[in-house]
DNA sequence: CTGTTAGCGCGTTCAG
DNA sequence: CTGAACGCGCTAACAG
């Protein structure tokens, strides 16, 4: 069984050119009712497995979707990477992962892993510490369609899937300010990405719609760890410098001012309110009285993945690029005003 | 740009021969440090870049890993794919990633898939509608290794990863009894799965141990759905029936049941104690109150990829398969005693 | 150390 | 409708 049979090997079989048994198999009109099914039963018979690699490199495709997330675990990007697939594998393409686990070297080697394997299109989140997109010129000049989602690129001539992270981070604030509060703190992001200066953009634009004074102390960068909102908001309660409620752009430094406000045995909201951008598993599981900015990952995920295909089947990448809004919608948990 | 430079483009413009230049951009020994440069310079001035396929045809590998997951987005399976990603990259190695999405039909043809692609290694953690293996014993005769990791395959010959269920299920229940409970109510998960099998035994030998009688009402068994959790404990409060605890197999369940409590306004672990298999984040999140039989899907992930990798290293799979057994642990929430 | 030759397995000409 | 021949791009074997 170790020696994998060919079509030659069917051809031989049944007498006829090696040719014809691949038109067969690929059930071009071209060929005989009569001989085709001939060389089907042949090639069930032999246990015949067309081999993917040598048809790849003759139609020099693979039938596959390069996708770089910086970390899988996060239910963000598996909610993606799950739409992802599911769209992939609807349309016959496989789905390679790879995580940058947030590092723009590992970022880099890893593109051009995927240049070199050849996939038919890349999507990409890029990593924190990717600044420039320079790594990946590389993927145009090889002929590779590219889509950025969630974490997008705002350089023009690309192609992006995004949520509207201002009008997330606006309702978020303004949630916050119907409730009755003043003083909000917000739990930014890094600065470099996109989406947690659109995020802020949003909150600034709630504040000044409202008659709400800007002030710089209460934006805390956070680098998207549980750590980080645990300590922020330990050293927002010390001060008790009457902050009335956090909007916290990342979800991870949500759950961390959570658990910092349970451990000092306080109540949500009674006590502090918090909007946190979030998902699924996470807003519906932790303190129902988060109101979230849900950001559907499955949808991005499906969105991204239905765009580089239809890159792929028209063989062209739109010379302007196009980018793809997606709605971020408040999910209130809890409706009991406050104040 | 569009037509890309081959070995042959340079050797060409280096008039030498190609397989020099093969030889040179592999590295080999077998060339001039002089002519080594030469070519990598050209090589760089040309944008030359491997054609993996072409390599891949040639040497009949891959460098790569199928996963088959039944979903993504499940924690569980997110983080175990991470692990799984994390070492493959290490050894030079892409994964692939599929979901069966818990069918049957669609395991079936992915396996087709991945067998056809001529992945060097598979890893699955099969569906719930997964009754027998016939559907992978192509894997097995097209030479390719296979590992399964979570939800195991009992049958003699295969390779598994896997927590130690019976332990984990037997020290669920028993902390529970040590907390005073006597009538311990358990989700179970699909029968069909080992590893519910396994849950289910250790619970049973832990009141056995105890001196408690098994009363088979007390097995509920769910679809892995937080609705069966929800709808579960709804009923066991609803007849009030002196139920003290609840150990969940599952952790979609236990959300389910925690959610459950939340609404009808109790508090855990004061009115009902529960202990649940789980992972991370949604362990972390969930109400600190309920203890977790802790299943590291990185580790699981991990060390099934180091597995798989040693066959593919090896070029043999053992005749009687192996199986690692990893220890899962009871991480306390809340150790206030009840009663 | 380098060149020559011969495929890997398949798909696509171009004849007939 | 089918056969013959070639080539996708690379690597392995054998010469020299």
């Amino acid at each position: 069984m170790s020696n994998k049979p060919t079509i030659h090997d069917i051809a031989k079989a049944l007498n006829i050119d090696s040719s014809t048994v691949s038109r067969a198999l690929n059930n071009s009109p071209r060929v005989t009712l009569k001989t085709k099914t001939k060389i089907l039963e042949k090639a069930q018979e032999l246990g015949y497995k067309r081999n993917v690699l040598a048809s790849n490199l003759r139609k020099n495709v693979t039938n596959t979707l390069g996708v770089i997330v910086p970390r899988i675990s996060r239910y963000f990007f598996s909610s993606a990477i799950q739409g992802i697939e599911e769209t992939a594998y609807l349309a016959g393409y496989n789905v390679i992962i790879c995580q940058s686990l947030e590092q723009l070297e590992r970022e880099q080697s890893i593109v051009n892993g995927l240049v070199e394997k050849r996939v038919d299109g890349m999507l990409i989140s890029i990593s924190m510490e990717t600044l420039n997109y320079q790594h990946l010129d590389i993927v145009k000049n090889n002929g590779i369609p590219l889509v950025f989602f969630d974490r997008h690129c705002n350089v023009e001539g690309n192609s992006n899937v995004l949520i509207d992270d201002f009008k997330g981070g606006f309702d978020a604030t303004e949630h916050l300010i119907f409730q009755g509060n003043k003083d909000i703190v917000h739990f930014s992001g890094p600065n470099e990405l996109e989406i947690y200066k659109n995020r802020l953009a949003g909150y600034k634009a709630a504040l000044k719609k409202h008659n709400l004074p800007f002030k710089k102390d209460n934006i805390i960068v956070t680098r998207l760890m549980e750590e980080d909102g645990f300590k922020s908001m330990q050293s927002i309660l010390n001060k008790n410098d009457k902050v009335d409620a956090v909007f916290s752009a990342n979800d991870m430094a949500a759950i961390g001012a959570i658990k910092c406000i349970k451990e000092c045995q306080l109540k949500i909201p009674e006590d502090i309110a918090i909007v946190g951008f979030s998902n699924e598993p996470i807003s519906t599981v932790i303190e129902p009285a988060l109101s979230t900015i849900d950001q559907s990952g499955m949808q991005i995920g499906k969105t991204a993945a239905k765009l580089i295909l239809s890159y792929i089947e028209n063989k062209q990448i739109p010379e302007t690029g196009e980018t793809i809004v997606l709605k971020a919608n408040l999910i209130e948990r809890n409706s009991s005003k406050r104040n």
